[in-house]
DNA sequence: CGAAACTTTGAAAAGGATCAAACTTTGTGG
DNA sequence: CCACAAAGTTTGATCCTTTTCAAAGTTTCG
């Protein structure tokens, strides 16, 4: 597997080696298509290779809650290693390269070097430490302040794995895909990225996302990136 | 350690055993009181002997949001294992007894007994599941919804350890605290509840709640359980 | 080029927040 | 064991953020 596991690092030559190994199978798959879905029991744990992707919840309403955007380099279910039954779904937004991954063979390689077992285990805390900070900005902070948050996230994790240009990105989502994602309507997701444009703080063009003002838009969100625990701490935007 | 840890169940009698043998501290702690701050390092892991605590972030201007209740049997910051600083906090609601173990302990087991490192990493991963249910609750639902979701969780966890008796358990929670789980203001937990009981939905008294229709009280809030990965899935109560 | 998907705009309604004050319970010191 | 202060609950009134509904523009893509 010769894919660079973005945030798996602190790992000596041995384990990544061991991890490089493990068989892969990869496959492409069209825009918003479930990879897997709630209640599914998987024998495969998949790596984001190419595209976008998010994990979400749906009500008894029909509408649906994202969980969280994925980017190249994420590993989404890395939890069904352990939690048999999906408790979401996970699908793409774009068309997508996805690498699968038998548990089998990375149960394996958990007892073999605890090192590896160890690294991926950090790997569903940061998870975690997301929806943590994902829970807070949901219930504490203005609609406003979330998107502004939503943002800065994008920027800094796109930017960890070399996909983001300066203070630019593209983001390939619908307003409603982030109104989805924050808990917000089409309408309100619509009208605040106005408002943010008009200030100067952001610009949009096709899809690309461009940070004019990222101080402004980073207090707006009260946004701290210590919950993304990336290696790189502040990394060479601040 | 003669304690039960919960969840942690599907182990060898000799993970089991080592477990046990893990050097325990036991402290007792006042109600109100931090254990671990935003931004420590912390070198223990504790576990909730008796009482109750919450994990909770503080946004800028002072209001909090409490991210989980950690009933006894809980091992609330499981995850600085791996994640060395804190990105929230941890704190007693009512006066509470707790058992800390050293990272070094915990790290060593794992690395002898894989076993007992999978246990404890499913144990965090329980946690993620959880915090993606709060979050669709969050985003998508009522507050009513979530009020009542709230209730069916900790009637199904204080259940699985024993501390509920029938449709009945003590919640030593002020309507704030209520309020800053949900993201809610006082006034409204305090109306929401007032309904709720005035329909004959549940029942509190002192600090006693008592759910008096189990099966309104869940489609009101949606509840699945499924989240909680409890071992005897649907529990005694259905 | 045309249909479908997405964005934008306006107006009205709802769900909760905030503010302020009264009432009730709990805990503590005398 | 009582009295009182502090903490928590309840109530009413008003405000504001966000939703909903409806319809008109604008992109995108086959």
């Amino acid at each position: 597997m010769h894919i660079r596991l973005s945030k798996i690092i602190d790992l000596s030559a041995d384990d990544q080696q061991a991890i490089a190994e493990l068989p892969v199978t990869i496959r492409d798959f069209s825009a918003d298509h479930d990879i897997v879905r709630d209640g599914d029991r998987t024998q495969h744990c998949c790596i984001v290779l190419e595209g976008f992707t998010c994990r979400y919840k749906v009500i008894s309403d029909g509408r649906r809650q994202i969980l969280a955007f994925n980017i190249p380099g994420d590993i989404p279910d890395l939890q069904s290693l352990h939690l048999q039954v999906m408790d979401h779904s996970l699908a793409t937004l774009v068309p997508s390269r996805l690498g699968f991954v038998a548990h089998t063979h990375m149960r394996d390689l958990c007892e073999r070097r605890p090192g590896v077992a160890a690294a991926m285990w950090r790997e569903t805390l940061i998870d975690g430490a997301a929806f943590r900070a994902w829970i807070t900005g949901m219930g504490r902070l203005s609609a406003r302040a979330r998107l502004a948050h939503l943002l800065c996230e994008l920027l800094l994790r796109l930017d960890a794995v070399g996909l983001a240009d300066g203070f630019r990105y593209r983001l390939p989502l619908t307003q409603a895909e982030i109104g989805d994602a924050l808990g917000l309507s089409v309408v309100h997701v619509n009208r605040i990225l106005q408002d943010l444009r008009a200030e100067g703080i952001i610009a949009i063009d096709r899809r690309t996302v461009n940070i004019l003002h990222w101080d402004g838009l980073r207090a707006i969100g009260q946004f701290d990136p210590a919950y993304l625990h990336l290696k790189n701490g502040a990394t060479a935007i601040d």
